[in-house]
DNA sequence: ACCCAACCCTACATGAACGTAAGGGTTGCA
DNA sequence: TGCAACCCTTACGTTCATGTAGGGTTGGGT
């Protein structure tokens, strides 16, 4: 049997077990894959793709910024920005520089979250609205 | 001075208005109507759109529906259901089918409703994460 | 009656973020 | 070696929304 859920091999994963970890598709992880998001750690000799854990965090964490409607360019800029801004061999001007767009991001994300929120709230009332609705009050 | 915000024509409103009051964009009011969500209740001679001010309320309805991710034929189907539920004249049975059809969609809502707070909550811990590490902890 | 600024119209095009199908290798257990 | 479960690339299709070009419409002002 050719391992049907394609496990843990040695520390890589493959496509299909990355995508199933983090929820997405085959065909996103691949197209943020071409949009610069995140490259395999490497390839087997075959060519399929082969990730490290770490690298399905970093998928997690793209899929969690998401619903705060970054395109995929911002966030690869912003993950950009986190990289380096961790990279201790990375020049420290470059780092402060990485840190100060992190820092724009992040007041960014807290606007997003509020207006996400305010329509959050729009949402569960009209939820109501529709359930009262259901309910007929010819 | 030809009425710089074209004001209320009688009783109803252009497109111009309408989308300032609603908070669209011209082209995405016009984009709703070409997807059957809903068309002006008239037109001009010269082929301009008005809009009776029961539309803005209802243009405002798919605004707020907006955020749970419902598609555009969904809405449509939801804000039919609703009209035909409302419709004291509509068939006995049109109606109770209708209303069986806003339940279904009340629950779609809420449900949606608890991913988007799910979301929303992640978003927040990420935001939080990203305001940290851009205060550097190098 | 004529002008013109502020509006509006249609139609085609572009863009983001995937979905999906086609045609065809790769892996690895048996 | 065979084959089932995976994976690859290429490329066109879809959805929601917006951009833009080229050109009418309105209606007060003069």
């Amino acid at each position: 049997m050719p391992d049907t859920a394609s496990e843990t091999t040695g520390d890589l994963l493959q496509i299909g077990e990355v995508a199933d970890r983090v929820g997405l598709s085959l065909r996103t992880v691949r197209y943020y894959e071409e949009q610069g998001l995140l490259a395999p750690q490497s390839r087997t000799t075959g060519g399929f793709r082969l990730y490290a854990t770490e690298q399905v965090d970093r998928l997690a964490l793209i899929k969690q910024m998401k619903p705060l409607g970054f395109t995929v360019q911002e966030m690869r800029e912003l993950l950009d920005a986190r990289d380096t801004a961790r990279d201790t061999s990375a020049p420290a001007k470059a780092r402060a520089s990485a840190r100060r767009q992190l820092a724009d991001y992040a007041i960014s994300a807290a606007e997003r979250c509020d207006k996400l929120r305010r329509q959050l709230q729009q949402a569960e009332g009209l939820a109501d609205e529709l359930r009262a609705e259901s309910r007929g009050s010819t």
